[in-house]
DNA sequence: GCCGTTTTCGGCCCGACTGTTTTCAGTCG
């Protein structure tokens, strides 16, 4: 929430989503989501537009636009606090459970006087539910699973949300005087998807100045404890934050212990204790006699342990440090080994910028080659058209530059019987072609797995789109024998994605490590629906190293002359 | 509330799925 247009797209999401509950215009309902997701990705910084400026961004005309300069201006919006006068502060809370909308959420509040999650879920205990309109036994349970699941992953946020607070906060220490190294720690700094909440760690003499400067934060709502070397705050945004501020010299020894985990934190104690060492946050040291053998940088205390070097991702303690002590641990992928984009998004279906905007973008992050995958047919909320994805090949035809290879393709729709949009030879005309599974979540293991292997068989299949489809904190992954699916995918010659928006990593890091082990491939790929969520593969890419991936294994790290050859399928494992 | 080779009003994303119904309402993508 560091960003204006985050602020701003969040107050009119809030507005979205109380017009709704008060059983507003549902087309007025959709101009402020529609002017929400436009603003959150737009490329300029909407506080400092004018009227003028402001209605050049789509969707926003001059209501809304009327109200981004007051909440600029003032920091408030009138008719959104007179809404929240009239809908019950929580209410709004229920929307975000998958399966109730306003209609219902509504409902529970006029009949069950439900206004919490909590009061929710005791109504479900309580079997109330199941007695209004258009409720049964059955809607109910399912709504009590839902309840369970999303509670599990309540006070968990994303790895792009904890990455951008992190970030925000140690700017503000790290020109703290006194301050040598300011940096993240934990589950933030292995790359986990989800964070329950922040470590940070400072480098500095005197923690007075530090943690003054911390409580100080714009976003640091109040410090709840404080010590000596230690604060745990919580932000503005409800985040549990915290501080230690360590002696400069044991610096290495404190990043090993507060990143983790705890697994991999127990593995290297036990190590050290073998050989006669002491482990701890204060360094490594000889128990004989005290002297202390490494404790100012991790990689001085790796070394001391006989250990090469092992990046934050892999971490967990599933067979780092074995291949470590061998020197057998992977060279990982990186964001900047990227030399393209496989699955984007436009205007033409519902991307938020134009196949233009699109390829500038990418030309402005110096990439060799951009595939456009604008939704196929299948799914029915897009209004895409073979006539429409014709004119759309013409054009990108008219935009192909030497610096910029552009592929023409499409996201596909796998059916409940692993079909796919348009006939085999209209599919054979496209160079690339992502499939993904958009409906039908819910299907026996068996016949999810025949599902998706027939996808990948195809013939014209390039990339299994978001192989689980799972949402985080929303959605599960969907049931499947995933070595099956990998399997085929490494026969056919079909790459794996690694989804990289944020709200899906998918493949996740342990199903991405499985595939490279089967001899499939993979694709980092940012799913990009606005400009700057090309940005998003940095996330994706550091899945991929929780996955141990390597280089070699992403195909949009290849040259474009063996991507092509692989996208033909003239590539054999 | 937005938007316009259907332009300043009258459209606006639409088909599938689920669970409840007996013809449909609500939700989702």
């Amino acid at each position: 929430m560091t960003r204006s247009n985050d602020e701003v797209a969040a107050r009119l999401s809030e507005m979205a989503e109380l017009l709704s509950i008060g059983g507003g215009d549902p087309y007025r309902v959709r101009a402020y989501e529609k002017a929400a997701r436009a603003v959150e990705s737009y490329p300029l910084e909407v506080d400092e537009l004018d009227a003028r400026a402001l209605d050049e961004i789509p969707a926003v005309g001059s209501h809304i636009a009327a109200k981004i300069l007051q909440l600029a201006s003032t920091g408030h919006l009138d008719e959104l606090d007179e809404l929240r006068a009239q809908v019950p502060a929580g209410l709004r809370s229920l929307l975000g459970v998958p399966g109730l909308g306003p209609k219902r959420a509504r409902q529970i509040y006029d009949e069950l006087h439900v206004t919490s999650l909590p009061e929710l879920a005791e109504a479900v205990r309580a079997e109330q539910l199941r007695h209004l309109k258009g409720w049964g036994d059955k809607s109910e349970a399912h709504l009590g699973e839902v309840l369970r699941q999303y509670r599990e992953a309540a006070g968990r946020m994303q790895l792009a949300t904890a990455l951008a607070l992190a970030e925000e906060l140690l700017g503000e220490l790290a020109s703290v005087p006194g301050v040598e190294r300011a940096t993240y720690a934990g589950s933030l700094r292995r790359r986990c998807e989800t964070i329950g909440d922040i470590d940070l760690l400072v480098a500095a003499v005197d923690p007075v100045p530090v943690m003054d400067a911390f409580a100080a934060c714009r976003l640091v709502a109040e410090v709840g404890a404080r010590g000596s070397t230690k604060s745990v705050a919580t932000t503005t945004t409800g985040v549990q934050v915290d501080l230690r501020v360590i002696p400069p010299e044991v610096f290495g020894a404190a990043l090993v212990y507060f990143t983790g985990s705890k697994a991999h934190g127990i593995h290297l104690r036990r190590i050290a204790q073998r050989r006669g060492f002491k482990l701890s946050e204060y360094g490594l040291e000889r128990v004989a006699d005290g002297s202390v053998l490494a404790s100012a940088t991790e990689e001085q205390i790796y070394a001391a342990l006989g250990l090469s070097y092992v990046p934050p991702p892999l971490r967990e303690d599933t067979g780092e440090i074995e291949a470590a002590a061998n020197g057998e641990l992977p060279e990982l992928v990186e964001v900047v080994d990227l030399r393209g984009d496989l699955h984007t998004h436009t205007t033409l279906s519902d991307g938020l910028a134009t196949l233009e905007e699109m390829v500038a973008a990418a030309r402005s992050r110096r990439y060799r080659y951009l595939g456009i995958t604008d939704h196929a047919p299948l799914l029915a909320m897009q209004r895409v058209t073979a006539e429409k994805v014709l004119d759309q090949r013409r054009a990108v035809e008219a935009l192909r530059r030497p610096d910029l290879e552009l592929l023409h393709g499409s996201e596909l729709n796998i059916q409940p019987d692993g079909s796919l949009d348009w006939d085999d030879d209209f599919l054979s005309g496209f160079d690339v072609l992502v499939a993904s599974v958009h409906s039908a979540f819910q299907m026996s293991r068996d016949d999810m797995t025949k599902r998706l292997i027939r996808a990948v068989e195809h013939p014209s299949v390039n990339i299994l789109g978001h192989p689980t489809g799972r949402s985080l904190g929303h959605r599960p992954a969907i049931e499947c024998d995933w070595e099956a699916v990998f399997d085929a995918a490494a026969r056919s010659g079909t790459a794996l994605e690694v989804n990289s928006f944020p709200d899906r990593l998918d493949l996740p890091g342990e199903l991405a490590r499985l595939a490279q082990q089967h001899g499939a491939v993979l694709a980092i790929s940012s799913d990009a629906h606005a400009t700057r969520h090309l940005d998003h593969v940095a996330l994706g890419a550091a899945t991929a190293q929780r996955g141990w991936v390597r280089p070699d294994s992403v195909i949009n790290t290849w040259p474009i002359g063996r991507l092509r050859r692989f996208l033909r399928k003239e590539w054999h494992p």
